[in-house]
RNA sequence: GGCGUCAUAGCCAAGCGGUAAGGCAAGGGUCUGCAAAACCCUGAUUCCCCAGUUCAAAUCUGGGUGGCGCCUCCA
């Protein structure tokens, strides 16, 4: 199989430290607010990725962290008045909460930045004594950029050219402007840690760099994390880590694209985030994961009105062809045959750079085909439904009863239907059974204004909301 | 200013050197009193532009143009 490796900019084979191996870290999220469908979209991914590499057999072990400790959550302390560890806790035990509704498997570890404290520190000091940070007499501690030969090679970039666009005036504190804190000495009333340069806590580059070292040594295979990490994070977690051990620190390093919303860029600062959990009330979870795996990971995905009802009426057409397969064959048969072919073809497509949209775009001729076959009362069907639910699940789709999933997704668009809408329909019925046409069409036409599509069946009707 | 990334039909989108997947929308048909739904059929002689490499390029190279992003917190 292929990935794309963003250090190298192009895929290439992949292939683990150790045989049948792989060590994979993702940063996860700072928790000084909600999770937003960016964060979910990240954790899918790379959930994937995990499962994705454990069906090829490998020993996945996957790690993610959580940033505890950062200036936003001391913000956030101060104006509600909570004290930063209980914020953060707090914050986390939500944002598990909303990934679970979103149904994305947590990783083997969990990484925080305040249960690695001392990690950090001795990370720090190593860096010192080996002449690439220096302390500051303040009690911050710098990383000495100029230190790092290869400083920029992830993001291609030089050092010069970091100086021309640096906005910020160089305090008196750094060598250089390039130099990036590794540990900011505490503010009156600040969370704080005691270490050999004062009171303070860990930057933000250092915690990833840290807590990998101490879950998996010197090397990891993949390291991921949202595109716009790349400058400066990732750029920094290499030169940490890399000065400090000689090694090549990622193998292999993925980056997803980010989401926007009508086109424009969802972020913290725009304040536009869309969250998880208001998302979740409007749409199933594997709507949701059906649009966004629609898009190549790497590249943007732009969120406009219609992405996610889309999205829901293709699974909802799937699992109405699954409840027909299981009310003609019966429940069992649909889930306990076998189709190598579709198993193959996914995992091909899978094996291109973890190609999801174009396993997806599969389905519509999977599904013609087993309706064709239902019409015919083909019992190969019944194994084709089994084959594509074990198969897709890996991307979290087809993963509920279809009975229950049409009746979820009915629930969350209620089709209240207004009375007054019930009575024109009623007359319009009657008129049609006296082959009144034009009085027939006229209510229709009326109903039609007022927001509501009419659908004759042999002897009755049914009022759909458009 | 520096760097990155993308550019494929009305829209979304796959494509990774071998002759343009898929979805939505649209048009035509079957069905229907007429519709709706469902089903069937139809779509780029061509992949932003200009050069080059090659037997062969949407795919590689060089140069443009345009969008987006990063250089400040961000998944």
């Amino acid at each position: 199989m292929r990935i794309y490796n963003s250090l190298t900019r192009r895929k290439e084979e992949f292939t683990p430290l150790e045989k049948g191996k792989v060590k994979m870290y993702a940063c996860g999220i700072t928790v000084s607010g909600e999770a937003h469908i960016g964060h979910g979209y990240q954790a899918l991914i790379y959930d994937i990725m995990r499962k994705y590499l454990e069906k090829k057999g490998y020993s996945v072990t996957y790690a993610r962290n959580y940033t505890d400790v950062d200036d936003k959550i001391i913000a956030k302390s101060k104006e509600t008045g909570i004290p930063a560890e209980k914020y953060a806790a707090q914050m986390i035990e939500n944002i598990n909460a909303v990934m679970k509704e979103f149904d994305v498997d947590e990783p083997a570890l969990w990484l925080k930045a305040t249960e690695n404290i001392q990690n950090i520190i001795d990370f720090i000091s190593e860096l010192i004594k080996k002449g690439h940070a220096y302390p500051a007499a303040n009690g911050d501690v710098y990383f000495n950029v100029s230190s790092f030969k290869r400083y920029g090679c992830l993001s291609n970039r030089s050092v010069e050219d970091m100086l021309d666009g640096v906005r910020v005036e160089n305090d008196e504190l750094k060598k250089s402007p390039a130099d990036f804190a590794l540990w900011k000495a505490a503010k009156e009333g600040e969370i704080c840690w005691n270490s050999p340069w004062g009171k303070g806590r860990p930057g933000w580059h250092i915690e990833c760099s840290a807590m990998n070292r101490a879950a998996f040594g010197d090397q990891i295979d993949i390291h991921g994390g949202g595109r716009d990490l790349i400058f400066p994070h990732h750029e920094n977690e290499i030169a940490q880590s890399e000065s400090l051990t000689g090694k090549q620190f990622a193998k292999y390093w993925t980056h997803n694209g980010l989401i926007k919303v009508n086109g424009q860029k969802m972020s913290k600062s725009l304040g536009n985030s869309l969250l998880l959990s208001d998302l979740l009330k409007k749409y199933s979870n594997e709507a949701i994961k059906f649009a966004l795996l629609q898009n190549n990971y790497r590249g943007d995905i732009n969120i406009t009105d219609n992405l996610f009802p889309e999205a829901e009426k293709h699974l909802t057409d799937f699992y109405s062809v699954i409840k027909a397969a299981e009310d003609k064959f019966g429940k069992s048969a649909c889930a306990n045959g076998e189709n190598e072919r579709i198993d193959d073809k996914f995992n091909a497509c899978m094996d291109e750079d973890f190609n999801a949209a174009l396993a997806l775009s599969e389905l519509f001729s999977l599904f013609k085909s087993v309706s064709a076959k239902i019409q015919k009362g083909d019992k190969t069907a019944a194994d084709d439904v089994s084959q594509i639910r074990k198969t897709y699940a890996l991307l979290g789709i087809f993963k509920k009863d279809a009975e229950e999933y049409l009746k979820e997704v009915a629930a969350k668009n209620p089709a209240e239907i207004p009375a007054e809408i019930e009575e024109l329909a009623k007359a319009r019925w009657q008129a049609k059974q006296n082959k009144n046409w034009a009085q027939a069409d006229s209510l229709r036409t009326q109903i039609d204004a007022m927001g509501y599509t009419i659908k004759d069946g042999k002897d009755s009707f049914t009022i759909i909301k458009k």
